[in-house]
DNA sequence: ACCCACTATTGAACAGTGTTCAATTCCTTT
DNA sequence: AAAGGAATTGAACACTGTTCAATAGTGGGT
């Protein structure tokens, strides 16, 4: 069974959804794959890019839809949608937050949010901006979430209760900025 | 000269300024005090510890004052103040959002602007809320600078135009969250 | 002055990391 | 079957954080 890039990628994904970033090394990948860590590199420029392509492997079922009439819905269902996508692995913002700062430009959810907010009636500069702070600030809180989640499962933290406070919580952030944004609209 | 835990961190704190995150490694920072990487676990438990101490220093500056009678100038003058600390320090807000992930109690900022945000009239949910939104906020904005600076530094980015459009555009995020919060003032 | 005890540092090792590259194998096309 | 490019191996390089027995340095009490 020929080693290919996709595969490679399915692989580190698993990785990462079963035992985290930390265990995700090109060795353990290779180990994994059952092939030598050198081996990797023919399909995959370095570690780097690995990343990059898992982060983009992660937001795939984010679909940034723009709905018709409802902007600011659009972006609430949007916002957490990408949140259930990071928590969905193991880390996820982690490697969303490296692969942004790595190559901002493959981050593609911020696209789709500065054209809802344009459409809802916020300046070019305005709805960048307002995408920006939305995704600044969603990978920030689902960092915090996931950050608890690993230092409870080590044990260093009692588990707290399960009930959906974070989720409150991010929808609170998210309508507050919304909110926010709104005194900006010229319409 | 006795080797001490200040002295360490001191020296720490000078690599990242001169170096940044990736070359602060405790092999260099024992190379720079001159003395044996072993030495170093005298006065500190691990590299995570470290970190975390030297988050607090680059934080030091940081005093979220409660200035009587505006308290969201007063937050706001402390996201701009947050803000700068950051920024004078190179890789500050990898280190800084890393110790908050690690011992989350240990970044006080956040405690200050709950204050603040409390004495604005918002509920003690809201404010803790609206403090920890303002916090990922701000610590993914400036990530983003950072990481923009980072890439410029290598080459791989045109280091565009050095005017402050990044602080006004922090300034629009900070404002945006604000805006959004005064909804929910209960007086 | 001596010895004890405690603090501090060394030197060496362990187990891992990402990455490179000559040599080799595999597979396809002629 | 032979040639040639694609893919993989095996080994090495230069690192990383961390541990720990052995050693050195330092002060107090007899």
């Amino acid at each position: 069974m020929a080693l290919t890039r996709q595969k490679i990628i399915d692989t580190a994904l698993e990785i990462l959804r079963s035992y985290g970033l930390a265990d995700l090394s090109m060795r353990r990948l290779a180990r994994d794959l059952g092939v030598q860590p050198g081996a990797l590199y023919w399909h995959v420029k370095n570690k780097q890019e690995l990343l990059v392509a898992l982060a983009g492997r992660i937001l795939e079922p984010v679909k940034v839809g723009h709905a018709g009439g409802d902007p600011d819905g659009a972006v609430r269902r949007s916002a957490q949608d990408l949140r259930g996508a990071l928590l969905a692995v193991r880390d996820g913002s982690d490697v969303v937050s490296l692969a942004q700062a790595l190559a901002p430009e493959s981050f593609t959810p911020v696209h789709g949010m500065t054209a809802l907010l344009a459409e809802s009636g916020l300046s070019e500069l305005h709805a960048r901006w307002g995408a920006k702070s939305l995704t600044h600030y969603i990978l920030g809180a689902v960092a915090e979430e996931q950050a608890r989640a690993e230092l409870a499962r080590s044990g260093l933290l009692e588990p707290g209760p399960d009930s959906d406070a974070d989720g409150e919580a991010f929808l609170f952030g998210v309508n507050t900025l919304l909110e926010g944004l709104q005194m900006h609209r010229s319409r």
